[in-house]
DNA sequence: GGGCACACTAAGCGAGCGCTCAGCTTCGGC
DNA sequence: GCCGAAGCTGAGCGCTCGCTTAGTGTGCCC
């Protein structure tokens, strides 16, 4: 088993599961709002026009637009925290885990970062409920990353004087690439999961690199 | 000239230089009541009452909703900015003056977390004007850790193999601060600082760490 | 081929938005 | 003691928002 390449693919193709098309095609271009204006500055007319409807015809799938907001979430962070058990809960070392989870995690932000965009900044925007389900998920991401930290201190792989505080840096400096990463720059998300995960290695102070596979 | 402790105070202070009286406090009202809600999601009628004045009273000091947050921007990249000169441009070897920098600007993204949070994340917000301005004084905030990382390179303190990536990186990781600290957690703003300071000196591959001054 | 369920649209409602304006109060200059 | 400037308020304008409703087209079942 690789670093499942298929995690960090085209934008459109993790909404696969939500059906019928016409719903489909609504969330999609809520993503494509919420990311651009954010989800306060984006209307109901602009999401529905973008799916190629009229206004009245997204209330047929939904019930209210934080409505949209809260699916769209729920599958980001579903998605995410499967990228990050399948790297965790791999073969190898703490060391091979942990640059796995992490080029893994980073390609997902960089590829997908439209996606990755609405899910990791909107949080705010979601009612107390929602907001309280999407917040269980994160704290087991946060269990996926630590996990991986402490197996590598109890292995003696890692240097880590303070394995709380590190594992919120790491996956801090993981979500933070939604927010910089360009599509049009330089750098391909391939290249910055690679120097992502060397960087995270650096900071667990890890003795060696893991092997190539 | 140690390593400023007046940067990262109490979250009101820095705008004593916002005159008259009126202005200040519907300032200050603006960018508790963006870094609560954001931009979008704040309405002039929220901002008046914080500042305990009627909503007509706001036009009175500023031409748009946009011109309070354009200069909470400016006044706040001047600050971030002022702060990472200080340290870039202090006394030290860049091992050090790294270290100085990341913990003042953490401390500063975490002890003004409110201020931070929407100088860092309601940049999209801005007209393409002010954004303009805006992004301007970004690129010298990136000058100003990359000139580090490239004298400690350089020196032969450092080894980075890509200089770019990872000043992305470091600067990526002090600004999510913003994001997830809670002041009411268990950390303080200068245990984040210190604990980054040494992240972060791992990241570059530094070959000691700073003397304690 | 008649009827009905379903997906969708055109039109628009009530509410709340950013912002304006006429008028009130306060106060320093003379 | 009067005047004008400045700071502020109460009322409200025009607009757009999220969302609703009445009605239309389409296709499937019998």
């Amino acid at each position: 088993m690789s670093t499942a390449e298929d995690t960090a693919g085209g934008e459109a193709e993790a909404w696969g599961q939500v059906t019928p098309d016409a719903a489909r095609r609504l969330l999609v271009a809520a993503v494509e709002a919420f990311a651009e204006r954010g989800y306060h500055a984006t209307t109901t007319r602009d999401i529905a026009g973008r799916a190629g409807m009229s206004p009245a015809a997204l209330y047929i799938h939904y019930k209210t637009k934080e409505e949209l907001l809260h699916r769209i979430s729920r599958i980001g962070h579903d998605k995410a925290l499967d990228i990050l058990r399948t790297a965790a809960r791999g073969e190898g070392d703490a060391t091979r885990r942990l640059a796995d989870a992490v080029s893994s995690f980073v390609r997902w932000h960089a590829g997908g970062r439209t996606t990755a965009r609405v899910v990791q900044y909107e949080l705010d925007s979601l009612g107390p409920d929602a907001r309280a389900e999407i917040l269980a998920l994160r704290r087991q991401v946060d269990a996926e990353v630590r996990g991986i930290v402490e197996d590598g201190v109890a292995s003696g792989e890692f240097d880590v004087p303070d394995v709380h505080g590190t594992t919120i840096a790491v996956l801090s400096l993981c979500i933070d690439v939604a927010r910089w990463f360009n599509v049009d720059g330089p750098q391909t998300p391939d290249e910055v999961g690679a120097l992502y995960a060397d960087l995270v290695l650096r900071m667990v102070g890890a003795k060696q690199s893991p092997a190539q596979t």
